[in-house]
DNA sequence: GTAGTGTTGTTGCGTCCTCAAGTATACCGA
DNA sequence: TCGGTATACTTGAGGACGCAACAACACTAC
């Protein structure tokens, strides 16, 4: 009776199941490290990097929720605890008094680039182990089809032309 | 400067974050999908997947927290709501007074059976609306290859032998 | 038997994140 | 100009999960 299970879904079923286990499997050790190397989880680099590849440095912080997959709640409680260490900080916006910036500082730059020493190192490594170029590749382009894997392309454009009112805040 | 991040890492920086974003959007999604159909997590129904599919119904806990990628803590407090609920109960085993099977209950066969009705669908619908069935069957493959990924073959095998030790509990 | 070591499972505590609700601002049609 | 609606962000409450520490049991070697 269970084994209509497996009929109904076989290959989806194992899809996500691989993914939803490498994925945590990856985010432990991966958190770990970082935890070593400068005391952040994935999701700050994730927004530091994000916000280093910007222009000025800055992004509105809805734009990198989206981007790296988080609600906005969570990104406001992620940022208060970068901004209190130091690696962020707040910018207004003068086009629209919703919307805050926020924008990396040199403290965040150093910890983001001694974290990237590491990670991306290893990420690489396990990568190179397990998969040739081409594979990686595949596995990038097969990624990308899943619902919310991209996100990001669509903020860079916006952003250029808003970051131009970008007031660096006091606070 | 920072530009350095990507030479680094390029594609494999993308798997990682592709991979993490699309964790978190279809996580979120059946997550929502499941609390309506059973006032089930994923994770509940992963487990209870994985008991219905085991001889006799039952697996030892730390075999069933390896198999869905999380600890042997996560899995002892996950257990605990699902006893409570009546979907699951603990059995004893006579060879080794250290472990603990969880063993799914008729109730929990038909939570499960009425959960698995939408989940499957809907699962298998997002799968089929983005790959063929080779596509699909490439990306398990390379998914396969990642840490954690796999998990589940060797268990099985190990319960076979002494699942015919199970007490039923009374509590 | 008995000490040393490994494994299973539980518990305390903390973290990260979500949802729901609320505030402030922007935009749009009458 | 004035509601009505949409968007950006914050806050309160709670859930899911990890790590570290611990107790109970098993296995090995002496």
């Amino acid at each position: 009776m269970i084994s209509q299970l497996n009929s109904a879904a076989p290959e989806a079923l194992t899809a996500f199941v691989r993914l939803a286990n490498a994925h945590a499997a990856m985010q432990r050790a991966f958190n770990q490290e970082l935890q070593a190397a400068g005391g952040i989880t994935v999701t700050d680099f994730e927004v530091l990097r994000r916000l280093a590849e910007a222009e000025g440095g800055g992004m509105r912080r809805i734009d990198l929720a989206h981007a790296v997959g988080i609600t906005a709640s969570g990104m406001t409680r992620l940022l208060d605890g970068l901004e209190c260490s130091g690696l962020v900080m707040k910018a207004d916006c003068t086009e629209d008094h919703r919307v805050t910036y926020a924008v990396i500082t040199d403290t965040g730059r150093r910890v983001l680039g001694s974290a990237a020493r590491t990670h991306l190192t290893s990420l690489r490594a396990l990568f190179a182990e397990r998969f040739t170029e081409d594979e990686l590749a595949q596995l990038v382009g097969l990624l990308g089809r899943l619902p919310g894997a991209e996100e990001a392309s669509a903020c860079s454009s916006i952003l250029q032309q808003s970051v131009a009112g970008v007031t660096p805040a006091t606070s």
